[in-house]
DNA sequence: TGTACATCAGTGAACGCGCGTTCACTGATGTAC
DNA sequence: TGTACATCAGTGAACGCGCGTTCACTGATGTAC
């Protein structure tokens, strides 16, 4: 390894990432559980005992896993968050919201797809380290999911735990879209899968607007 | 291997079942390929190469898994699927449909935990053969689902596609429920997983029975 | 700027282990007469 | 019912392979003077 005019600390970076990335990939089929420290190895061209300058085992390579497949997740709830303007009837909310939804879904599945499918594999086919890393990261971001959902004007009487159920509602569908876009093959797919998640949001909002917290 | 008075077609039986028992229960850390052969030989005391009197490769043995699995999820589905006698209101409708079908996963999901988990691991994280084969079934069974949706009153004016995308939205969800319900560690917890579950498909068919098809 | 020494990412040999698969086998069960 | 032969589920040795991990190493990069 020489990579001329480059610092070390550079291009031992630069290595780290060449193996998350890979591991990413590789983990794609047969899960994190079925990968081997080796095959990342070959895939980047390095010895497989160079793994150990940058990760101490393959749970700890996971955990970096999740940590960045949540950055992923985080940033497509972002995108998803801003709250919408006034609308003329419940009706005409409830397609704001979803369509602003699904966008930010449908943009976030394209360029961090492998990530938001790790987090929906590893929760679980994971390692046990990994997977319980993983249910404890989501329910975190359904926590916070929950928090934004207070602020929408249908939500004002909802419960705590009402907010809470609508929240992991959301987040699962969420990754089912996730997983069903990746596999489309053309843009005409992509269209009709981002369709049926619109379709069914829609729904899960119209019930969640009639929904009366304190039934 | 000797176990007097059984005749030999029943020892036969006898250790593939066994041996599919030990796959399921093995495949639940680190999914189906993560497992090998010889783990499920040891489990189940026999040795590696017999297992070949019983299966052509883990792959084929997976195959089994998908088909048993499904079985369990169809029967679960028939006892959900009765459809409600007349109710007052459309509230209380969505009440009865939700109760039944939450009873259905319930009580499903503590005698076929295995199985439904198996289906919504490998969906993800299985071998690519297992993979499919898990997701066509799935595919056929929403298409099921959409069947006796069709049948429901308030779905008489809905068009194939959206009674897809129900579908689709009620058999991911229940999915959820199931791996939720299979981590509970006490009756209480139960309880509190299945009243968010009720709650949740309450949600989706208050917004179902004010879903207008044509729109 | 040049030199001498320290650091450390990546190397390569070696280890014991579990893997899937082959093969010839054994001995209890099943069947034909 | 008894005998002789066929079947075949399970055995056990053996194979080559990829695995994770150890260790002493190399040589380019970094640093102190």
């Amino acid at each position: 390894m020489s990579s001329a005019g480059v610092s070390r600390t550079e291009q031992k970076e630069r290595t780290r990432r060449a193996i998350l990335d890979a591991a990413l990939t590789l983990a794609e089929d047969g899960g994190l559980a079925a990968l081997s420290l080796r095959q990342v190895a070959k895939e980047i061209g390095i010895v497989p005992t160079a793994f150990y300058r940058h990760f101490a085992s393959i749970d700890e390579l996971g955990l970096s896993l999740v940590t960045e497949a949540f950055d992923a997740l985080r940033a497509l709830l972002r995108d998803a968050r801003a709250i919408p303007e006034e609308t003329d009837s419940e009706w005409d909310l409830a397609v704001s919201i979803a369509d602003k939804s699904i966008d930010a879904v449908v943009a976030h599945a394209r360029q961090s797809d492998r990530q938001l499918r790790f987090i929906a594999r590893e929760r679980l086919a994971g390692p046990a380290a990994v997977r319980d890393a993983v249910r404890h990261q989501l329910e975190l971001v359904e926590r916070e999911l929950a928090t934004d959902l207070a602020h929408l004007p249908f939500t004002r009487a909802w419960s705590a735990s009402d907010l809470a159920v609508l929240s992991n509602l959301l987040v699962n569908a969420m990754l089912s879209h996730v997983e069903e876009l990746s596999r489309a093959t053309s843009a005409a797919d992509t269209r009709r899968i981002a369709d049926t998640a619109r379709r069914q949001l829609h729904i899960v909002l119209v019930g969640a607007l009639r929904w009366d917290s304190s039934k």
